[in-house]
RNA sequence: GGGCAGUUAGCUCAGCGGUAGAGCACUGCCUUCACACGGCAGGGGCCACAGGUUCGAUCCCUGUACUGCCCA
């Protein structure tokens, strides 16, 4: 007694398996049964893929039509009945009732028959697992036919080894994981397609059964001899075998090598890790078998873009995000750029409209700035300008912080951390660029160095175009025709990136101070609710000569910048002032009548208690013996720094408390 | 079942053995002559939990709990 779902296969029945466990069956075991509607006998097998839970415990073997049923016949070397035509009809190898129908015909007829005759003991409606073709839709019927395979595992051994060695990296290194679990488990590969379009398997036929595989029809009929009939393999190969040879037959091979010698192994693939076993393994394997060396040095493996909840995207879900939408809403740089931002390393990208908003505004702020120095006549490429020979303390400090920038950007080039690079050049741009320096430059670009100025602008802006020129290729390209960037250089894209420079060595400190001080007054503004518009009146104490000059050095930036009305040298009041330490000294706003002062002291005790809290613990680590015999003397020195500044800030606030009390 | 990740601010995520960061969101002020897709100033975190290593752990190791992905 058997069951099964497909009456009709009982033609290609081998055997009937039971479990060699099974005391049911155990004494049947190497005896015979006679199959109905044939007069086949065959074998009763003992096998453990027989599940005795399962039906009768007892299953027919049809080893021709069943991917199960072929490895058990594989094991007992049972024969192969294929009973279909290519078209899923029945062959004439079945009873001559049976021959040309359909497998749904003759799964009625045969159970017409089984029934008639008396051998049908029940049927039983079930639930399984019934694949379908992709394209075609229709159920898919295992079909016994002879196709070529690829001996994968002896490719495998190179491919292996030159990832192994080092020959070939993985970027996140996490990935030879992948590769290596792929190749050391894999299986032979079939390389024969039913398909009519393709590249056609290079196999000839003779009438009597022999195979030629030759490079074309020519040479197969040379070795199989001339005048005999020869039928080509109507199959085609697998797309993954024609892709595999795509590193070198895109340069040329197998008709000429010249680009091949020049051009391969090339640096650097990019592609998502579901390609790891598909594509990149089978290039491995088929650039070290036909040229001796890998296709390529890094293989860069890229985030997954998910949908905003982290699901993938897949049309069947509804959760695509067309990437023309977002370029037609925000521009194809915004959407680059913020790409760019999210690919960190490791791990996938959930993109959802508002980051990409945050793109699109920031290709508007360098539009922005772009525009500006066009108004103001700062050339990218001013003829005159000696990038060393700079005079300002700020044009000297905008082109240093230029240089951390470019070299950061070339760093995380190298590094393949993409987001490290969008992210420093955003706050390159934003930050120091136009946060501060062209905040900074605006009062200076009628004085003196106004030339200089401009120049400098027009000089930090074009690297900032060709920074973000991978990124942003559309906006920048358009920036720097505006600008007039590369009128006497190649076009940016194929400009060579900024590399970074030796400066002279240019002591700019003082506009890092300036910084600090400006935010210094702006933040006892706003904590103080003085109007934005209120020009106010800055006095140092007579005493402190040193700062007093630097503030007056730095005069015209810091009365804008911090919206002072004058920076003076005069006794101070001892009321109506508030003072705002930095390091250096101390500036008193003169905000006579103005405030009160309540919120400004609650601002200050604020920082003084987490001054003291942090001096303490710095204390108590230099005070543990454990710390200052264990820890290295660089850290122990930046510790006592730590201290000294902290304690010279504390003396500061203490003395601007003491002050507003009063 | 095997393998690989992740858990840090309301959200999305960087970072890293030595004083916790960004974008968005949030709060207050500002129609300041490039930009309101903007400017300025702020608030907000026992860095999942438990052990261990260390002078010192968000970071290294082990385990636990969730979450996700790949392969079978």
């Amino acid at each position: 007694m058997v069951a099964t779902t497909r009456p009709e296969t009982l033609f290609g029945d081998s055997a009937v398996a039971v479990h060699p466990d099974d005391a049911r069956y155990k004494a049947l075991i190497g005896k015979s049964v006679r199959l109905p509607l044939t007069e086949r006998v065959i074998p009763i097998i003992a096998d453990d893929y027989s599940d005795p839970e399962k039906g009768s415990g007892a299953v027919k073997i049809t080893p021709a039509h069943d991917f199960n049923d072929f490895a058990v016949g594989k094991r007992h070397g049972l024969p192969f009945h294929n009973i279909l035509n290519p078209d899923g009809s029945l062959n004439d190898t079945v009873p001559p009732e049976f021959i040309g129908l359909s497998r749904e015909a003759a799964r009625k007829k045969a159970l017409a028959e089984l029934t008639e005759r008396g051998y049908l003991i029940k049927t039983q409606p079930i639930t399984n697992m019934v694949p379908y073709g992709d394209r075609s839709g229709t159920v898919i019927e295992p079909y016994l036919t002879e196709q070529w395979y690829v001996d994968a595992a002896k490719l495998a051994v190179p491919a292996l080894e030159a990832v192994r060695s080092g020959k070939t990296r993985f970027v996140p290194e996490n990935w030879t994981k992948t590769y290596y679990q792929w190749l050391e488990n894999i299986e032979p590969w079939c390389i024969s397609r039913q398909l009519w379009w393709g590249h056609q398997i290079p196999a000839w036929y003779t009438p009597d059964g022999k195979i030629y595989v030759a490079e074309d029809e020519l040479e197969a009929q040379a070795e199989a001899g001339i005048g005999v009939p020869l039928t080509r393999d109507p199959d085609v190969l697998d797309t993954w075998f024609s892709s595999g040879l795509w590193p070198f037959s895109t340069l040329g091979w197998p008709d000429s090598s010249a680009d091949v010698a020049a051009r391969y192994p090339t640096s650097t693939l990019v592609t998502g890790f579901d390609i790891i076993f598909f594509w990149v393994a089978r290039m491995m394997m088929f650039g070290l078998y036909t040229q001796g060396d890998v296709p390529f040095r890094d293989v860069y493996i890229h985030a997954l873009v998910r949908d905003a909840t982290g699901a993938k995207m897949s049309k069947s879900k509804g959760n695509v995000i067309d990437p023309l939408v977002l370029c037609d809403k925000y521009g194809a740089d915004a959407l680059r750029f913020t790409l760019c931002r999210l690919a960190t390393q490791g791990r996938d990208v959930k993109l959802s409209e508002s980051t990409v908003e945050s793109g699109r505004n920031f290709a508007t702020k360098l539009w922005n700035a772009a525009r500006y120095a066009e108004m103001n006549g700062c050339l990218p490429e001013a003829p005159e300008f000696k990038r060393d020979a700079v005079q300002h303390p700020l044009n000297q400090w905008i082109l240093q912080r230029l240089n951390l920038a470019v070299s950061a950007a070339r760093e995380a080039v190298d590094a393949y951390k993409f987001n490290e690079l969008a992210d420093g050049l955003y706050h390159f741009l934003w930050d120091d660029f136009c946060d501060w320096y062209l905040e900074f430059t605006k009062p200076i670009l009628e004085g003196d160095l106004a030339a200089e100025t401009k120049a400098t602008t027009g000089h930090v802006l074009a690297k900032i175009i060709r920074l973000l020129h991978p990124v942003m290729p559309f906006i920048t390209e358009e920036l720097a025709e505006n600008l007039g960037i590369g009128a006497t250089h190649p076009a940016l894209c194929v400009a060579s990136y900024p590399k970074p420079v030796t400066l002279p060595s240019w002591q700019t400190g003082s506009i890092d101070q300036l910084i600090t001080l400006i935010r210094e007054i702006r933040s006892v503004r706003a904590a103080l609710n003085v109007p934005a518009g209120a020009k106010i009146e800055a006095l140092i104490a007579p005493d402190a000569a040193e700062f007093a000059a630097f503030c007056a050095a730095q005069d015209e930036l810091l009365l804008r910048l911090a919206r002072l009305s004058a920076v003076k040298t005069a006794p101070i009041p001892s009321t109506g002032v508030v003072p705002v330490p930095v390091s250096g000294g101390t500036l008193y706003l003169n905000l006579t009548g103005q405030i009160d002062f309540a919120a400004e002291r609650a601002r200050l005790e604020k920082d003084r208690d987490a001054l003291d809290k942090q001096l303490t613990q710095t204390e108590a680590k230099l005070a543990d013996p454990l710390f200052t015999s264990k820890a290295p003397e660089e850290v122990l020195q930046e510790y006592r720094e730590r201290l000294e500044a902290g304690k010279a800030k504390q003396h500061q606030l203490t003395a601007a408390l003491q002050r507003l009390k009063m």
